[in-house]
DNA sequence: TTGTAAGCGTTATCAT
DNA sequence: ATGATAACGCTTACAA
């Protein structure tokens, strides 16, 4: 096969320990030999099993990265946030192991902690029930969720700041006159949305204007989803004249229904998303929304996870990233001219 | 630590020989012992160990996707080409581990084969050099080369069909009566933009359109290059009337520049990109573009990879996939009217 | 049908 | 400073 420790020491005539030793920079072995060792490691090509290596030290410097499918259709949130952590990762000798996994089945989830192939996960999934998190407990294996606050007191995540992102969305619209804003909602009432839902609701009260159940409509999670909602929304009696997406690619699809309508975007239907997807950049006009530190939010959650690893009985770590207010023309009134 | 197969064994007062057996469902073990074993599996919630299977079978079930930074760029892309893989990858009890390479150092690759903390490798690069071919023939390691055509005879791959999709594009415009088309390069020229380019290049001659080096301005591998590259076709004297766009992001990118010049599409010029990304059909109006077979293409490298691990002396296995032209109202002149 | 024992390649402990 | 040895958890000839 390829080549291991005895190979060198054979080579040498010394033992495996003396060469594993040199090789792994522990002191107590003369500079000579450790040269030596160093010297026909290269000259063979020794690399060291990580197989082997694994086992051994009961670790393998590999962390599980598991979501479900549906993140493919939000790909450039995915895209980041994976390449973050992956840089993140990397940057400390770990790698990246992707597993989808939809959360449904607790068993296929302990077969993947027990096998010990990762030495902790970060989970990327819409919801985490409390049910996954004790189990996760349970087991005592290192794991954070990525990109959402999760109920469970006991688990680590790290989270954009969703409520006081969505406060900003309201005051710009609320500043430019808007009184009747449209919501899309979700289903399932997860912490994310439930932030974003208490953001529009607060902004409106600290507005003095009242809620209106009839401009809230629900979205399911598929695909033109957002596409149905805004047309329900401009089919009542008295529409609205902004609408909150719950994320981008859900405006996204309001902005088509908009566009079909006949309607213009931002003079008779002003929107926003949530985000800070680089596709929302793309419509015309564009998409005024909440950017969030993707890149950063996965690499914060390598951090975290790592430090829990390190020592799992810390208290959980629990973060929340600043976000950021990206005004465009889907909400600005059109400037006269356009420039270079 | 956790239950492993002793514990199995001492507590029935069997080897772990016999165990191990039963797990693996040999069929020299008689039932009983083996019921006996699989439930005691069970309540003592064993799992195999993954490193000492590893370290045993020589082979960890794992899966290298190794891409560079710049694929983050087009999200779509990595997106969908990944979840493929993945999914793939697991039907057949394997994963993919995440790598970050870009290629330039050789050594750093090495590192990464010899370690042998995977069984094979899917390599995603605008372009993978000779010199690196050879050296991963040298090392005898399984690998694939995902969504473009390599140059070296002795490597795998799996790519989309970009000279005929490229031609379907241009007769396409041709037919719609263009005849000054403008094209966007890369600066290295690699497999993918050469099959386009050739394209582009034939279906002009077989239009017995001579062909203009004006119209053919080349972009750079960063954000906005192909903003840069549609203002400079625009600025010719003689500007093309249609504008076929390396890939999906440069189009996206040309889009705003036509814009920007107050120029509608495609009454003034029509657009075309390449990749069939879900972000073309985002824009106003949708991009015309070629759709290549994504989470296929994902889907065929691990398959193929697979057929390499369990044997690496099979001739090169390279495999064109067929794309499909999606005509959208990027080139298409405006309907009277909208429908639902 | 079951058990023994060796080995995968490394690291850690304890002697020397 | 170096070496002998055990151990990590599993699989597989081979023996019984």
């Amino acid at each position: 096969m390829s080549v291991t420790i005895e190979d060198i020491s054979k080579k040498l005539k010394l033992s495996t320990s003396t060469v594993s030793k040199a090789l792994n920079g522990y002191k107590d072995v003369s500079e000579k030999t450790r040269d030596l060792v160093m010297g026909t490691a290269k000259e063979l090509g020794y690399h060291p099993s990580a197989a082997a290596r694994n086992l051994r030290r009961q670790r393998t410097d590999k962390i599980g990265f598991v979501f479900n499918n549906s993140l493919m259709y939000i790909s450039d949130y995915f895209a980041e946030v994976i390449v973050g952590a992956t840089a993140a990762a990397e940057t400390v000798g770990n790698n990246i192991v992707l597993y989808i996994n939809e959360g449904d089945s607790p068993d296929s989830l302990i077969q993947l902690i027990r096998a010990r192939e990762v030495d902790g996960f970060v989970f990327v999934w819409n919801h985490v029930p409390a049910h996954i998190v004790d189990m996760l407990l349970d087991e005592n294996v290192p794991f954070v969720v990525l990109g959402r606050r999760v109920g469970h007191p006991q688990a680590s995540w790290i989270a954009p700041d969703n409520y006081n992102g969505g406060l900003e969305l309201m005051q710009h619209l609320i500043n430019l006159g808007h009184t009747r804003i449209g919501f899309t909602t979700r289903p399932s009432m997860g912490r994310t949305n439930e932030d974003r839902f208490n953001a529009y609701k607060d902004g409106l009260i600290q507005a003095g204007i009242s809620i209106d159940r009839d401009l809230i409509v629900e979205t399911k999670l598929e695909p033109f989803s957002g596409y149905h909602a805004a047309k329900q929304l401009l089919d009542l009696n008295d529409p609205p004249t902004a609408i909150f997406a719950f994320h981008d690619y859900v405006a996204i699809d309001a902005h088509q229904a908009i566009v079909e309508r006949g309607l213009k975007i931002p003079d008779d239907v002003a929107l926003v998303g949530f985000d800070g997807l680089n596709v929302s950049a793309f419509t015309t006009p564009p998409i005024t929304t909440v950017s969030q530190p993707l890149a950063e939010i996965g690499r914060e959650s390598i951090l975290t996870l790592l430090k829990r690893i390190a020592n799992n009985d810390l208290p959980p770590i629990q973060k929340t990233l600043p976000v950021e207010l990206k005004i465009r023309r889907s909400t600005q009134p059109e400037k006269s001219s356009n420039s270079t």
